[in-house]
DNA sequence: CCCGTAACTGAACGGCGCTAACTCAGCGCA
DNA sequence: TGCGCTGAGTTAGCGCCGTTCAGTTACGGG
């Protein structure tokens, strides 16, 4: 039983929900333990409460994802060095980018292994939007040999999707360590991006 | 409701179970909407007869899951040639699983997107295999650099798996058409395989 | 002090996975 | 022909779920 909150602090509720469902998440790593009914209980309040602040659990999960979506921003932001050499760059954002996934693979699942068909959540764009920018200074540097920064963005986030989603789904399924793959993939992918297309008739 | 099986026919029914929990996933698109009791009005049985042919629910969609598996063989299968040129052979392979995916979603996020630790189901890994032999007859034929086919038959699905799950899962975030994304990130990869490390460095 | 209203609760509905106990039809056998 | 065994189901029910609606509590302003 928790306190009821003060007059103007009734977003105070909010905060709790979405830490508490946060850790449920985290703690059970099953996205159907998080039933609205099981973070009432978590937070101390029933269950109608909940709907005092939320549309409906989709909407509940929803927000949960967007901070799923802000820390791996942060994280593949904080390994990467902007005025470092921009290829170096990408390779190791994209290895953060891995990284981040295997280390939180429920989250990683609920913001990009289930249906988000509609929202596009506005972080998610700001942060395929920092992969942009540094695909386009690596282009800007004469590094790679395709000029669409889109492009390169769309298919490096793929190739490290790929490799994320499925260390993901089937742990089992991939050769350990995981490093590995992923430097390979990442590898010749920007090999066969920095490579010119004459040489590719080989 | 439907005719009660004969004596000796007790796994008519569990066909049927699985044949409509099928159509039900396709029509509604949505795991969740495969419920126990659904298939059971689908059938036109009761919902504890299913317990009689499967153990419980998640047996059930595993034995969906089978289905789906052994039809994406079949799909990537026809769409080789197995006596052509080993890379183009890959390269069908490759376009024809992402095809598959993007055609049927539901089955794909059920097989590859959902959690499947322990059972690595006996298709699947025919399946792989099948991948790991063209990759082998590529290395042979001289076509590319790296030795293990093993990790060109693992890197070569983590990279088609991005593009197919990403495609599922966020429908809209992908330029479309998607099979310039698909061409794009397989012929960079394949690239990068055929190419000698010291290409590479530049 | 008291009343309006923000912040919540209690009870309930229909649907879910799953279980235990029961029924019923058809086959083998006397 | 009749009978009982057994395979193939059904009926009833538990506890959980998401969600709604009508009610209740307590803070803060007048």
């Amino acid at each position: 039983m928790r306190q009821r909150a003060r007059k103007g602090e009734g977003d105070r509720l909010r905060i709790e929900i979405i830490e508490a469902a946060d850790r449920l998440l985290v703690e059970t790593g099953d996205e159907d333990a998080v039933t609205v009914r099981a973070v009432a209980r978590e937070v101390g309040c029933t269950a109608p409460a909940i709907y005092l602040h939320f549309e409906d659990r989709q909407e509940l999960l929803l927000a949960v994802a967007e901070r799923y979506f802000a820390d791996l921003d942060r994280h593949v932001d904080a390994a990467v060095d902007r005025d470092g050499d921009p290829v170096e760059c990408l390779r190791r954002g994209a290895a953060a980018y891995v990284q981040w996934g295997v280390d939180n693979p429920e989250p990683y699942r609920m913001i990009f292994m289930t249906r988000r068909d509609d929202v596009v959540s506005s972080i998610g764009a700001t942060a395929f939007g920092h992969l942009v920018e540094a695909a386009q200074r690596a282009i800007d540097a004469g590094r790679i040999v395709e000029r669409d920064a889109l492009v390169v963005a769309t298919g490096l986030w793929s190739v490290m999707h790929g490799v994320a989603s499925l260390a993901v789904a089937t742990p089992g399924a991939l050769p350990s360590p995981l490093d590995t793959l992923t430097t390979h993939v990442l590898e010749k992918y920007l090999a066969g991006l920095t490579v010119d297309a004459a040489t590719m008739e080989a």
